[in-house]
DNA sequence: CCAATTGTTCAATAACTTTTGAACTAAGGA
DNA sequence: TCCTTAGTTCAAAAGTTATTGAACAATTGG
């Protein structure tokens, strides 16, 4: 771990219900959610916001207490804080998760066209 | 009925989210599940914002779809759309609801001092 | 009809949040 | 060492949301 997450006691519902608010983390949790195990790296997340922009998100998501981001290298590894979620509202990221995946108005991660080198 | 509300599927996830997300609104939420089935009138929650800014908080609310309001007389009642959200965001309703019962920051409703008569 | 009660609307302001680009840091590979 | 890759930080601009007070509308009771 590197950068400053919550501790699980200080994990805020209004304030992890605002941040899973914006369509943009929404996402990101989601996908997430469906990776679950897999470590991500920022970059995963580029077809929906620029570097700079993401990095705000995720830092929003991190200090929410939402997720955890730890450096490996140049890299982070970001995870979801399911089971700190899970023992402060029980119930709540499965329902949410649930609710995004049928959402077909969220944007998608993974879907920007890779370009066929020529 | 009297004021515009979203139909059932028109509700929006990041949006319920958002609208959540504020600990004024999560507190009214809350109240009206607490007291599920009791016809509610704004004045009740007087002591979490002005006259006024409930009014915006409520129409929020009613507007995300997470309440319905129909003007009766001079007075609105005010109810959870409990079963709209149930069938779109299963699960969702309740675990909020039980969290935010837990949270002993939000604000409370019914906890402003009553004037005792002289 | 008049006054009180209940709530809305409007315009202004204050307070946040999101987005951007340029500059930066830190690790890893050639 | 130098270059690239991965991500952060900063300050500015744009956009949005929350809060306020004054004025308004509609209903009800006297």
């Amino acid at each position: 771990m590197s950068l400053p997450h919550p501790t699980a006691d200080q994990i805020s519902l209004p304030i992890v219900l605002a941040v899973l608010g914006d369509p943009t983390r929404l996402s990101i949790v989601r996908y997430l959610a469906r990776k679950e195990g897999v470590p991500m790296n920022c970059s995963k997340f580029l077809d929906l916001a620029s570097k700079t922009n993401l990095s705000y998100h995720l830092a929003k998501l991190r200090e929410a207490g939402v997720t955890r981001s730890e450096a490996v290298g140049t890299s982070r590894l970001i995870t979801l804080r399911r089971d700190d979620l899970d023992r402060r509202f029980p119930g709540l990221l499965d329902s949410v998760i649930a609710a995004a995946d049928g959402d077909k108005d969220l944007p998608a991660v993974g879907t920007a066209e890779v370009e066929v080198s020529a």
